[in-house]
RNA sequence: GGCGCAUUCGUCUAGUGGCCUAGGACACAUCCCUCUCAAGGAUGAGAUCACGGGUUCGAAUCCCGUAUGCGCUACCA
């Protein structure tokens, strides 16, 4: 590749980030940071109806999160703007007067409903549904004196009848259409705002654009942009047609697949590393073994050439997996740091905030190994935060023992741990394994009924651990407590 | 309906004519470790490479056809 490589990611702002979306973004700046080209953004804001206040901030946004940044764009600034392309219309309106002067394109006065008819007649006699280029060849002074009258006009691309249009998908191969299947498509909306194939051609064009990586939605439209270029004049750039990403019934990826915006990972706790790595991993491939990787590796190793062709659902479980395997990477003070926030989220609204950051590096490390997702971690500890345990008391009597046996253990433990210097994890390990022995029970039993009494639950980080951090105090008070709550507890005895 | 693209374990994928009696990962199962839950380790099950024809000494890999899926078929992108 000797000219430098320029590719752009062209989101349209009518919504949320999609991760479909996201994932061509990345791509393309796999691709361009690869071959040390520039990645551009660009807002295709084009369709005025449907633009959403505060998408592009929202896209914009979910870039920023992956660590994808732009060499030019909104914010950037660069050589090639403006990047918005309602900012660029004159540029359009040129390149269709251009081509409507060449005899490429031509004005139409069909109103949107007698296109609407002539389609439903179409679908009824099992027609192939298209323009039926009524305007095509009007002459001039009839379009003239319509648009006196005040008709509305578009302007439609005159497609040749005939002929054929074939290029070179770079992951692909060689791609052929029949000229006589692509329609008079319009080009600039009776708004005056150009369509994306208009608006497309000529700011990749003007924008020096040399490869198009989309996703492969995009590949029946892209004879229709041949066309344009060759009626332009203009080269055109090289085009890669990505596969997309699906959802769990094999269509594409949408809201009724669950979460469909990179927002809502990253509030589910996806640390946006893991998600780039597993993002990379649809649809492209290191050698098949290779799945963990940083973004420096990524990129070093990004090439279409291994990009395949095929769809690919999105497979949460893996990322959840891929998820919980960064956290656990994770350096303690770190994983602190980034748990706080969520903490803050969902713990119960009586727990103080600010959280102590010290404190919460104590627990962190109890849960580290524990979390696939951050958004797990206040459910996990919420023990740790609140003063009082609400439980079912049966958890206190631990498989095959009675509820006199577990009060002999809780007393036990009580008198022992009140005589407890230092509660470390080692003094409580040293003093709770011989307890076990003399009370002639199993470890198990013992950790598990002061499990239950001590943090209100069956499933905990390690015990000593446990108990150290909770600190002496707080482990008498609810020691002493279940005790009180043990009488509406049931023998386990019986095996069940 | 038309056009286009695709088709390897449930899922993500490796594979570019012989190394494939098809490899890895997730998920799953069993076992080990173990104070619970995880994590970790080991083992296992799971794909007649959509199907049918060719080409070839030899095909998951090349060609043709069929089927299926998906996408496009807007004054949306």
């Amino acid at each position: 590749m000797s000219d430098k490589v320029r590719v752009r990611y062209a989101p349209s702002p009518t919504g949320y980030p999609h991760v479909g979306n996201i994932r061509t973004a990345l791509f393309n700046w796999l691709f361009a940071r690869h071959h040390g080209g520039s990645f551009i953004v660009r807002i295709e804001d084009t369709d005025v109806a449907r633009t959403v206040d505060g998408a592009v901030e929202a896209i914009l946004d979910g870039l920023r999160w992956l660590g994808i940044d732009w060499d030019e764009g909104p914010q950037a600034g660069g050589n090639f703007g403006p990047y918005v392309q309602s900012e660029r219309l004159n540029k359009y309106k040129a390149a269709a007067k251009k081509l409507i002067e060449q005899g490429d394109a031509y004005y139409c006065y069909c109103p949107p409903e007698r296109l609407e008819e002539m389609r439903n007649e179409q679908m009824k006699n099992k027609q192939p549904p298209g323009y039926d280029r009524r305007c095509r060849d009007m002459p001039v002074p009839e379009g003239v004196l319509k648009w006196m009258s005040g008709m509305k006009r578009v302007v439609r691309f005159r497609t040749p009848l005939a002929g054929k249009t074939t290029f070179h998908d770079i992951i692909r191969g060689d791609v052929t259409f029949e000229n006589s299947t692509v329609d008079d498509f319009v080009i600039i909306k009776s708004d005056g705002f150009p369509t994306y194939h208009l608006a497309s051609i000529v700011d990749d064009y003007e924008m020096g654009i040399t490869h198009v990586l989309r996703a492969e939605e995009w590949l029946s439209s892209t004879p229709r942009h041949l066309l344009m270029y060759k009626a332009m004049g203009y080269k055109p750039p090289e085009f890669a047609h990505l596969p997309m990403l699906l959802g769990t019934d094999r269509s594409k990826l949408s809201k009724r697949h669950g979460s469909v915006s990179i927002m809502d990972y990253k509030e589910q706790g996806y640390l946006p590393e893991a998600m780039m790595n597993f993002l990379s991993l649809l649809g492209w491939s290191l050698d098949g073994k290779t799945e963990l990787m940083t973004v420096k590796e990524i990129i070093k190793n990004f090439t279409l050439g291994r990009v395949n062709s095929t769809g690919a659902i999105f497979n949460v479980e893996k990322l959840d997996w891929m998820n919980g395997v960064y956290i656990r990477d994770l350096k303690v003070d770190d994983f602190s740091q980034r748990v706080i926030p969520f903490l803050e989220r969902d713990l119960p609204s009586d727990v103080k905030r600010p959280l102590s950051l010290e404190y919460v590096k104590q627990i962190a490390p109890l849960v580290q190994e524990r979390v696939k997702k951050l958004n797990e971690i206040a459910e996990l500890t919420d023990f740790f935060f609140t003063e009082n345990l609400e439980y079912d008391p049966n958890i206190l009597v631990a498989k095959k023992t009675s509820r006199e046996t577990t009060g002999i253990m809780l007393e036990t433990a009580l008198k022992e741990l009140g005589e407890l210097p230092d509660f470390t994890e080692e003094a409580l390990e040293n003093i709770l394994r011989p307890m076990a022995e003399k009370l002639e029970v199993k470890t198990g039993q013992l950790f598990g009924t002061l499990r239950s009494a001590t943090t209100g639950r069956e499933a905990a980080p390690p015990l000593f651990q446990t108990m150290a951090v909770l600190g002496k105090e707080r482990c008498i008070k609810r020691i002493n407590e279940a005790l009180v709550v043990l009488d509406k507890a049931k023998d386990k005895t019986v095996k069940e």
